[in-house]
DNA sequence: CTCGATTCCATCACTGCTTTATATAAGTTG
DNA sequence: CAACTTATATAAAGCAGTGATGGAATCGAG
């Protein structure tokens, strides 16, 4: 697909932008604004280039979050991704019939289901990280070292982002 | 809402992950599959902690991507976003109702129209960007001082990600 | 200048997913 | 034990995305 970018009205160059990726250091360096921007961007990035047409973000997070904190009961997945019941029911409804999650009553209340990821399932993650992890190597290495090492060092504090909030969710 | 987590099967710890964000250290720090999943998880964090009910993601990202850039075509905008053209239409439709951005004939093309983000458009925009900051700046205050610095200083690198595949859409 | 090819994007038909509401079974509490 | 709560499947409705299609505008070769 071409795309013909037709001659845009000229737009004035927004004050206090610099060149580069459009982030302006404040008098101490970036800020949480700067920061929380950055993220926004470096997200809807992600969602673009790695859009994967069979399984959308909630369910692929799922399978994520069964991966990596064992096996847990259809609301509790629903709470933890924020979706309705039922959507996640239908969620693990489409992941167990390709075969990803297993589903098991909990042996410990007549009502519920167990849902666990299968060897398939692990097979599918596995895969999957490692294609974006091809692709992010990829990515940074046209970036500067010093970006490239501030994105390495920041690894650990991008995952605390999200730890303790999934455990709130809990609760 | 309170759930009733029942007891879960024993999950074996997987073997390498150290307390913590779950993010293990290779021989020289964190390595870009480290950094692939922590920024997954990063953004799947985002996009739980601030669903929108009103505009999904893509709206919100045409809508800033509005805002940075320019006016742009609606052809443009479905290949920025990767979505269908189709699809852009409807969004920009639902924008365009909601007063957030403008649809005015392509002075350069009769066939073309240029979208441009209204006053209330960057309104909206401001004030999201306004409650995502004082998210992340109460999210942040609870880490430790090192992984708030480390984030900081990965602002810069995070907006990189995003910038150049940006204007690669474009060509 | 003409006309075929191409571009731009609205519209349509269809599909799939999400939500709220509801029903049923299992579990809890006084 | 009855009333209430919890767990989740199911149904109905709504919404948004996609591929296909078609009309209008533009381009460029002859």
């Amino acid at each position: 697909m071409t795309t013909s970018a037709g001659p845009r009205p000229d737009e004035p160059e927004p004050a206090g932008v610099p060149d580069g990726p459009g982030v302006p250091d404040g008098p101490d360096g970036p800020d949480v604004a700067d920061l929380s921007a950055a993220l926004e961007r470096a997200a809807s990035w992600l969602r673009r280039a790695l859009r994967n047409p069979e399984w959308n973000a909630v369910a692929l997070s799922t399978l994520d979050e069964l991966d990596r904190g064992g096996p847990r009961r259809v609301t509790e997945l629903a709470v933890l991704e924020r979706t309705s019941q039922p959507g996640m029911t239908g969620i693990l409804a489409r992941l167990a019939a390709a075969g990803l999650v297993r589903r098991d009553p909990d042996p410990s209340d007549g009502r519920a289901t167990l849902i666990t990821v299968t060897p398939a399932g692990r097979e599918h993650i596995a895969a999957r990280h490692a294609e974006r992890a091809r692709f992010l190597a990829d990515r940074i290495g046209s970036l500067p070292d010093d970006d490239r090492r501030a994105l390495l060092g920041a690894t650990r504090a991008l995952a605390a982002l999200a730890a303790p909030e999934e455990e709130e969710a809990l609760s």
